[in-house]
DNA sequence: AATATTGGACACTGGCACTATCTAATGTCA
DNA sequence: TGACATTAGATAGTGCCAGTGTCCAATATT
């Protein structure tokens, strides 16, 4: 356990003091051990939580007031970590910026139970993803690119693939974070990994394409 | 080709008349053809741009001047997909909100690299999504959470087998969109999609896991 | 004792995505 | 033909977010 003033949490964080302190009062930091009424000592676990809140903002994309429940959660273990989850994940899917998270269709809720009796996955009925697929739908539905439920199964089975190996990866290293930080850095931040992949993966498929059409 | 006025434009598409004069000015939406000084007739396919704006940005969370981007290469033929795609991408990794974007380190460049290696995948090297997926590696690092090979392959494999199939559903429907909107929509709205099912499949394993250990 | 740092409170900034107001020109209907 | 509604275009204002900056009084440090 490192000891340390502001000053130097601000260096080896990387971060200018008026924003550890911003993070500080809102709540996304927990306070130092005051010494006084001027100064308090922060230690390298102060640090680490920095480095987290960064990364879920640049890497997740994540806004500080998710970034406070994701960490509530992780710090109460009270809280469900699906339910943390289920609430950050509000972001991607309608009440991005003040939009008012319309219900999704009732065809659409149907269509997402019916993928999930396929894919025999014990996903609670009040989830919140459910909901968001069910809208995802609906967005792509209202731009005339419906998906076929072929794709939307393709899906599955290699979501189901990667999840296990997730899972198993999520014990591999020591025992320095508590399970649910990383199960929560397991989730969230190896999204980006995960749509960057795919993304190869469509510049690939498509170069390859291209390749075939146009030789000349 | 329906042809209508402004207030009927808002009411099909759902958007204020402010919001829809905003477009306008920012350069999403295409002026519509004028009639006199103070009257321009609108048709369908500035509804579908709307519907399309609406759903870049509350389903796939783009901010204006990334769809902006987007709809000009859509638009305009000379500017190739995955440029267009690639400065999408830069939102979820870095320069999110002014940070301006660090490179990535040369080791997880390298890694990279070798991924793309083993997978036979084709990415040309200057592409933005190498230096983002780098990015993202350098940001689980810089939490401990390192990722293994063996799970990065994994969504190689997973992102391979789903990829096929995206590309054999780009061309089911009829031809009432460009070739490149419906690539554009495939990639991005369907992330979030992609992203719901992971969460699903995560909350599926670990509720059977969490089950298995509480057998009483 | 002189100087530097800190916690805490509060005010201010810049970017983003709208929203509102205003004007002059133009449709529309009685 | 005249009263009324609508619209393009320009400009200004709003609310939210994520910080930044400034001040002050209370310590540390030298």
């Amino acid at each position: 356990m490192f000891a340390m003033w502001m000053s130097e949490l601000s260096q080896r964080s990387g971060l200018p003091v008026a924003t550890i302190k911003y993070y500080l009062r809102e709540g996304l930091l927990p306070p130092g051990e005051a010494t006084g009424a001027t100064r308090s000592r922060y230690d390298d676990g102060h640090v680490r939580r920095l480095r987290l809140i960064r990364a879920l903002v640049e890497v997740a994309g994540m806004r500080l007031d998710e970034v406070r429940d994701i960490l509530a959660a992780v710090d109460d273990p009270s809280v469900s970590l699906h339910e943390a989850l289920g609430s950050a994940h509000t972001r991607l899917s309608a009440s991005a910026s003040g939009t008012s998270a319309r219900a999704p269709s009732a065809a659409s809720s149907r269509r997402v139970a019916a993928l999930l009796r396929r894919a025999g996955w014990k996903v609670s009925t009040d989830s919140a993803h459910r909901a968001a697929l069910a809208r995802a739908l609906d967005a792509l539905a209202s731009v005339d690119h419906d998906v076929s439920d072929a794709l939307l199964d393709a899906y599955v089975a290699a979501m189901a693939s990667v999840a296990e190996r997730e899972v198993a990866g999520a014990v591999s290293d020591g025992e320095r974070e508590t399970a649910t930080e990383r199960a929560v850095v397991g989730t969230l931040l190896l999204e980006p990994v995960l749509l960057t992949i795919r993304r190869m993966a469509q510049e690939n498929a498509s170069a390859r394409s291209l390749g075939r059409k146009r030789r000349s």
